[in-house]
DNA sequence: CCCTGATTCGC
DNA sequence: GCGAATCAGG
């Protein structure tokens, strides 16, 4: 393949919207992530600024200090970013306790799609209402014994994003399993996170 | 191990 | 100009 028209504008405009080298080589067809970076900087449009860092995965390298070589270059393109299907209706506050043990803890299994919560900084009660399906909830219980528990760094489009564990404690991490085509998280996290959504809606708005 | 971009250098 | 190999890093 070689560097047409289109490719090339094609290349420009996702780069600048601040897709990493291979989602580009992907959607291009018939080239590396290198070949990509490689044009990319022939191109002179390397360091890609502009108020959205890909929030994807991996944080891009913050802008090095460019050799005064270059001066007029790309603008800042301030865009919103969207890509990825990294919709996540639903916002699992922190996972299920793996402990099988009645503590009188706050066990808090939120995977509710509210706006979240107003404005409080300290999660109020949640009266987490929800049905799920009993055995998702065990597989859940069961499969975070074997969890990977990853860092945030660690997380790619191949792991498991559920959380597990209080966000404010060392003893938080992520899944890390192999996640399910296309989901954001494994198997047994796609069972409790999407749901029919049939689960009678709240009596009446 | 997965991934990211950067650089080098033979072609 | 091109891009694989390699490097440096999260």
């Amino acid at each position: 393949m070689s560097w047409t028209d289109e490719r090339v504008e094609l290349l420009k405009k996702m780069w600048t919207e601040g897709q990493s080298a291979s989602q580009i080589a992907k959607e291009l067809g018939g080239v590396t992530r290198n070949a990509v970076i490689g044009k990319v900087h022939r191109l002179g449009l390397s360091n890609r600024v502009g108020g959205a860092p890909a929030p994807a995965a991996a944080a891009p390298a913050p802008a090095k200090p460019a050799p005064a070589r270059e001066a007029a270059e790309a603008k800042p393109a301030p865009k919103p970013k969207k890509d990825e299907p990294q919709a996540d209706p639903e916002r699992p506050e922190a996972a299920v306790e793996v402990e099988a043990d009645p503590a009188p803890r706050p066990s808090n299994v939120t995977p509710l799609r509210k706006p979240i919560v107003p404005a409080g900084q300290p999660l109020p009660p949640q009266p987490s209402a929800n049905e799920i399906s009993p055995e998702a909830l065990a597989k859940v219980q069961e499969v975070e014994k074997t969890a990977k528990r990853i860092s945030l760094m660690e997380l790619t489009e191949r792991t498991c994003k559920w959380p597990i564990g209080d966000p404010a404690t060392e003893d938080f991490y992520f899944c890390g399993l192999p996640v399910q085509q296309g989901k954001p998280y494994c198997e047994a996290h796609v069972g409790v996170a999407f749901q029919p959504m049939s689960s009678r809606r709240d009596r009446r708005r």
